[in-house]
DNA sequence: AAACAAATTAGACAAGTGTATAATATAGGA
DNA sequence: TCCTATATTATACACTTGTCTAATTTGTTT
């Protein structure tokens, strides 16, 4: 069982084109359309990705005419929430103070967001 | 130029038992006994990683006798503040506080590590 | 000087990732 | 029905990463 597997960087591209597409369902033409002209893949590409992240468990999909259509079988922010995890284990001992700490310590937070933050942690209590 | 180059997990694992050295310089036999062993690695193993590293330029070596002895070019701080500040753009659109919101949204976060941030963020006032 | 033993170097190889070309399938029109 | 255009599938291939075996170097001991 390991922890929650890390897509590779194209991959979760196009997840994150799954995860937050407007319409549904899917197809490869829309995640052309949204993903993959930027990243300027050829369709198979992109198809072999999808394949990949369908092998992963992370999609599903149907055929439908000669076109097929995408599923997402798994949740953005669970996902998201478990790279997360991983991350601050790794490179902070688990700990946001520490890792804030490293990236600000000398003060160079914006009052903007220090702001938030104080608004956020406030709600927490 | 790419962002802070980051390195794959075997070489981040190296670096850090080179950054955390309690000795200097560093050999081999050392990196062995202190990363080396624990994840059950041959030396050979352990020197390729290290030729990659110096390939990639984190650090740079010196052959004295039969023993090849290792430095590190780089400041684990930075390298981190590197990786952090990527990942952050990566999955919470740069903000600490959206990520926090991910993570810990419905009241889940510790008083322990609340009351701790409050007062990192107090000193940053 | 020869032989040993310890350490390093040189390659090698499988699996994973990014990416594409060539082959095949299929909806629709002539 | 046959052709065409388009979408998909089947492969393939180069690079990276993890890992090792075999070969070579070199300090030390006979």
């Amino acid at each position: 069982m390991d922890n929650i597997r890390k897509l590779p960087d194209a991959e979760f591209d196009v997840m994150l084109a799954l995860w937050e597409s407007e319409i549904a369902p899917v197809n490869t033409a829309y995640l052309m359309e949204n993903v993959g002209k930027q990243k300027g893949w050829k369709a198979p590409t992109l198809i072999s990705f999808l394949s990949r992240l369908e092998e992963r468990g992370f999609i599903h999909s149907e055929k439908k005419g000669k076109e097929r259509y995408y599923f997402a079988d798994t949740v953005k922010e669970e996902y998201i929430r478990g790279v997360t995890f991983d991350f601050l284990s790794k490179y902070h001992s688990g700990s946001f103070v520490k890792m804030m700490d490293l990236m600000y310590g000398k003060n160079s937070m914006s009052s903007k967001e220090l702001d938030e933050m104080l608004k956020w942690l406030q709600e927490q209590y």
